[in-house]
DNA sequence: GAAGTTTAGTTAGCTTAGCTAATCATCAAG
DNA sequence: CTTGATGATTAGCTAAGCTAACTAAACTTC
């Protein structure tokens, strides 16, 4: 392993601080994952089903873009979702090619129990970190959330 | 989007503090995810080889655990990683059972070298921050690695 | 306004990744 | 030496990803 790439623990040149900021999102995550088996939603469809609920009403091909995913994939994802009453289309009367697709009370309320429960055992963690740590985490915020914007380049 | 999907901007409660941590690691991990195309490695064999490389050696039912994967799953993944050259596994001659699976360098290279196109980036963005809003994500590096520690409840 | 071009989605057919159930091999206890 | 427990694999299914080829609708161009 090649110096540069020991994350150096104290680190703060940019290089070192991505490296750390990546590896901390991954396993963030996957902690978080353990909850995802109560809400009987797969991952594909539950990112796909929050696009939905979080960003409105949206085409089959925006769908695709945002999961980054090929159109034939979001057809199938999306006529499970339908399927399971979750999601439901109509043909755009201005365009009769395109979709919109949009979520159902039952498909937003599926999404939000599961992102619920997630987020309950984050705030947990959260609550038992010691104030300066707390506040630190808080004031980054605002960054991360930038970093975290498709335009963030 | 309706109202209470706002995070309330400036929300410092748990809660708060947590979706938004919750809302912006994805959305961070998804941007990132473009690079991985060019690594020629898919999502779970990457994840999988990720474990051997950065925590060493291990058994295939560690390795289920550790990704959140049943064996047979974890089977599959590790005869694919060693078909490919990117592992190899010996039988544990104290337990004639278990498999004892570690990477090889070809294994540590590939994945090396896509972890850095991705990292590569984030640094970029790192890079573009102003000062003030650089120190704040590398002073809470220390509190997120903590949340993202298996044991942090 | 008919012909060609582009764009949105779908269908067909393949591979990979996930699961459960069942099996094999080895180890540990009695 | 049997019995039971544990690590891993096999068989067989569904879901999720892809490319290639297609349909349908909307533009463009003469």
């Amino acid at each position: 392993m090649a110096p540069q790439d020991r994350p150096s623990p104290g680190g703060r040149k940019p290089a070192d601080v991505a490296t750390r900021l990546h590896s901390a999102a991954i396993h963030l995550l996957r902690r978080l994952r353990v909850e995802d088996a109560a809400s009987g939603l797969s991952g594909p469809r539950a990112s796909a089903l929050s696009v939905l609920v979080f960003g409105g009403p949206a085409s089959l091909g925006d769908l695709a873009r945002a999961e980054q995913v090929r159109p034939p994939t979001m057809s199938r994802l999306v006529a499970g979702l339908i399927k399971a009453g979750l999601a439901e289309a109509e043909r755009d009367p201005d365009d009769r090619r395109v979709q919109r697709i949009r979520a159902t009370a039952k498909g937003r309320g599926l999404l939000e129990a599961g992102r619920a429960r997630r987020v309950k055992r984050l705030t947990r963690d959260l609550e038992r970190l010691d104030p300066a740590e707390y506040a630190a985490v808080a004031a980054a915020l605002d960054t991360l959330e930038r970093l975290a914007r498709p335009a963030a380049s």
